[in-house]
DNA sequence: CACTCGTGGGT
DNA sequence: TACCCAAGAGT
């Protein structure tokens, strides 16, 4: 393709420019653990969820030796209603890996940072980009969206992200690390603002003009397989978790047992909690929220 | 690679 | 109202 560089990047920069969100992670005072905060509660809640929670957390452990110092419960019990717990969990783990092998101090190399407890490749990046500003491709959802459409002429991505799809992204990628860092953040604030999965607005779009998805017309793209939710042990273990978090200490079985009708599933969904790390079984048959990391 | 893992708001 | 799906990671 002719100069994509010119003909997307720059006028989704400029784009940013006008209509960039004023998020707290985003701003100055916004040091790399907390960029680090706000990327774990980030990983697939939405931002409007995410704000209080993050405020509270950071007002409570201000550095990863905070946390780190806590139990691992006391970090899922902070967690509250954000969802997938185990996140919860990985984010702790990732205070003690910080404290042990970094100082307390947040590492900037990516390597360092894919290295940590729930930090994949997505994390690694938009840590590396937006607390260190660094030049790499970061490529969430909203990004992968946005290409698919504006360079594939495809509605959707594919389910899981491709080697061809980090290729376009960095083939994108500005040579300025600080302008980098800036077009990543903007890619994601445009998929999020304007490229949206459902109804995109494209008469706001900076690049609407160059879209292949859109030049041809919005072909829908394959139907794509929901989550279900309901009735799944994801369910059951939400509920489970549900009455630990809310408890102040240990909690009797006849506790649990009230949440959900079937006793195998409950069992199964118990079980789960247990091997993951987030519930712990008691001597005296009452569970409660982890007090020691699982080592 | 396919599957699992929470929760709640938007359409 | 019933979906859809949201700054993914780990196995």
């Amino acid at each position: 393709m002719p100069d994509a560089y010119a003909a997307i990047v720059e006028p989704v920069l400029d784009w940013y420019a006008e209509h960039a969100r004023d998020l707290p992670w985003r701003r100055p005072d916004a040091d790399p653990w907390a960029v680090l905060v706000s990327e774990f509660m980030l990983q697939q809640t939405p931002v409007s969820r995410v704000l209080p929670a993050y405020e509270a957390w950071l007002a409570r452990w201000p550095t990863p030796k905070h946390l780190a110092a806590e139990e691992p419960g006391e970090a899922v019990r902070q967690w509250g209603r954000l969802g997938y717990p185990r996140r919860a969990l990985r984010l702790h783990a990732a205070a003690v890996a910080i404290t042990e092998r970094h100082s307390g101090e947040v590492p900037a190399a990516y390597e360092a940072l894919r290295a940590l407890p729930g930090v994949g490749a997505y994390t690694a990046a938009a840590v590396a980009s937006f607390a260190f500003r660094q030049r790499h491709a970061v490529l969430d959802t909203n990004v992968r969206r946005v290409l698919a459409r504006a360079v594939r002429g495809e509605e959707h991505p594919p389910p899981s992200t491709t080697a061809g799809e980090w290729r376009l992204a960095e083939s994108l990628l500005p040579a300025e690390p600080e302008r980098a860092a800036r077009w990543a953040a903007a890619s994601m604030e445009l998929g999020a603002l304007v490229c949206t999965a459902r109804a995109p607005r494209c008469a706001d779009c900076p690049i609407a003009a160059r879209c292949a998805w859109r030049l041809a017309g919005k072909p829908p793209g394959p139907p794509r397989r929901g989550q279900s939710y309901a009735g799944t042990d994801r369910q059951v273990r939400g509920l489970l978790l549900a009455v630990l978090r809310e408890a102040d200490g240990p909690v009797p079985q006849a506790a649990l047992d009230a949440v959900w009708p079937d006793a195998a599933q409950r069992a199964r969904a118990l079980d789960g909690l247990v091997a993951d790390g987030l519930v712990e079984p008691l001597d005296d048959g009452r569970y409660r929220l982890p007090a020691s990391p699982p080592r």
